[in-house]
DNA sequence: GCCTGCGGCGCGTTTTCGGCAACGGCCTCC
DNA sequence: GGAGGCCGTTGCCGAAAACGCGCCGCAGGC
């Protein structure tokens, strides 16, 4: 990049502490270097370094500037890398931020898929709730987001959103187990386990106990979901979850889960989506590509 | 700044869609653009801009270029701004996206307060509908927005939310002026003046009289607020503000507004922020803080 | 007292940059 | 269907900026 090399110049010689050395190390002569050094503070309007007998060494108004210098250098540095990986899908990095949910079964399930078609991609999973979500896709941190959240959709451009209904998780040998559904009333002749009220899934729940009178006193209480699960499978336990991310039978986890009654409980949206106006990477975007066809395939309308 | 040239005129290129265009704008010709245009995506290794018969467009590649250009561009303003600071004259400069709600009353006189304690710092206002503030500050095209949004939040860092009463507007010798309170279907018992569709507030009115059974057929409607207030003024006509927006007696506009009773029209919220992670410059940090104390003093709880 | 390394500066050369004019493509209007 | 207009693009040439070279004055250290 020609038009910074006025800043890796004032990087050098802020690092070396020295004109000529910065010189020589760029391979260019110490009075060159001198000449846009000066051309650069005529710019700003004051000097930068100050001179000593021995070299230069950054004033105040220097350190302020050294700091936006090396932004910018880094900032130059991150868009090439962008560019490069819009280039080619063979080399690439997507990142996802998801809810919890998807960590035990559907995420790593896609991102499986799509290794075996271009291994060189690299992935980057990022467990966050929907707010910091939302966060991380615009401060570019993330190229992708794949939520479940209750109240609404998220304030970012939705590739698509599907209805996750409610299962509910029990023992593998559990009285219920094997059931085709559940009324949300059987569910509570026995102990509940729930996720703590930062959860989207727990909104549901207590909305629906508390229209029907109930109260929702759990037995335990966890912020994370491989806890409940666990705790679930040494128990008489029922523990609820959205479909994407329940246990099924036959997996040899020890716990399976049954579908609760539509009526009783409404379902909440999983919402997978990007950071409007955002173009993606050739390989994110194809990443977005698969795992919407398949949210349509398992949960579209039909 | 020397070495931004480019920069400003791949900006200014993306923005106007024309080399041609752009050259002109810059005051040199168009040979010298489409110049330091190839230089640059030759240094980039892949072309920003796809050519049409009847001027240029953003790539994909592109759209990633123009984010990093805008930054740059934003970050350097930022830096002398910051230099300004240490130097003590307070050189900077703020601009800002607000609804037209906020043109009137508010802003002219938060810009004013400023204004009286650092002369020097240059502001830009500018009337945009939320959407498109949003798009402005992603654009790097103002650093701040302070929008009217019934709907729900907008997508940027929202650095102080509060809520927006409505008040019904009439003119100063109206019977209804002077009221302590109104309610809705007081109001109606006149002609009504609303503004259209395109504005937060209309929603809000029209949804709380679609909830009483009253249907809006409104006398008059326009998209200025201006326009409005002029109207009512010589009329008999109610028309509808929110808090910060509307006109109180004595200012010797010949019109005055009294409070419609919350549990009539719900309040819809007023948004102050910024684009998200974005470091703003000293001035624009500044005024930011006063505007977020200004609105917590008149709307916040309590 | 000499030597070394430092920042600063004037001069001649080289490279870059911008303006001018002209070309070919595409669209529209007559 | 042809003329005119707007577009991006390119060759040419003069102006301006950048660069290298050599030199100066200065401060420490052996």
């Amino acid at each position: 990049m020609k038009h910074l090399t006025t800043f890796r110049l004032i990087d050098e010689v802020a690092r070396l502490g020295s004109i000529r050395r910065a010189a020589e190390a760029m391979a260019i002569t110490a009075s060159a270097v001198q000449r846009r050094l000066i051309a650069f503070e005529e710019e700003l309007g004051e000097p930068i370094f100050e001179r000593l007998p021995h070299g230069v060494r950054l004033n105040a108004a220097g350190e302020l500037a050294i700091h936006h210098v090396r932004q910018q250098l880094a900032e130059t540095d991150r868009l090439r890398s962008r560019l490069a990986d819009l280039t080619g899908v063979r080399r690439g990095h997507v990142s996802v931020a998801c809810s919890q949910a998807l960590t035990p079964y559907f995420l790593p399930e896609e991102i499986g898929r799509y290794s075996a078609l271009y291994p060189a991609v690299r992935f980057e999973v990022m467990v966050q709730e929907h707010g910091a979500a939302s966060g991380a896709l615009e401060a570019y941190l993330v190229d992708l987001a794949l939520v479940f959240d209750a109240a609404g959709p998220p304030p970012f451009e939705i590739l698509i959103a599907v209805p996750q209904p409610i299962r509910a998780m029990m023992a593998a040998d559990h009285p219920l187990a094997g059931r085709g559904e559940l009324r949300l009333r059987e569910c509570l002749e026995y102990p509940l386990a729930l996720p703590t009220r930062a959860f989207g899934g727990r909104m549901l729940i207590e909305r629906s106990l508390a229209a029907r009178g109930f109260s929702a006193t759990p037995e335990l209480e966890s912020n994370s979901f491989e806890y409940l699960k666990a705790h679930v499978a040494r128990s008489r336990t029922i523990a609820f979850q959205i479909d994407v991310g329940a246990p099924r039978a036959g997996a040899g986890e020890g716990v399976t889960s049954v579908p609760v009654a539509a009526r009783d409980v409404h379902a909440g949206s999983l919402y997978f989506g990007q950071l409007k106006g955002r173009t993606l990477s050739v390989a994110a975007a194809r990443f977005a590509d698969q795992v919407t066809r398949r949210l349509e395939e398992r949960f579209g309308m039909g």
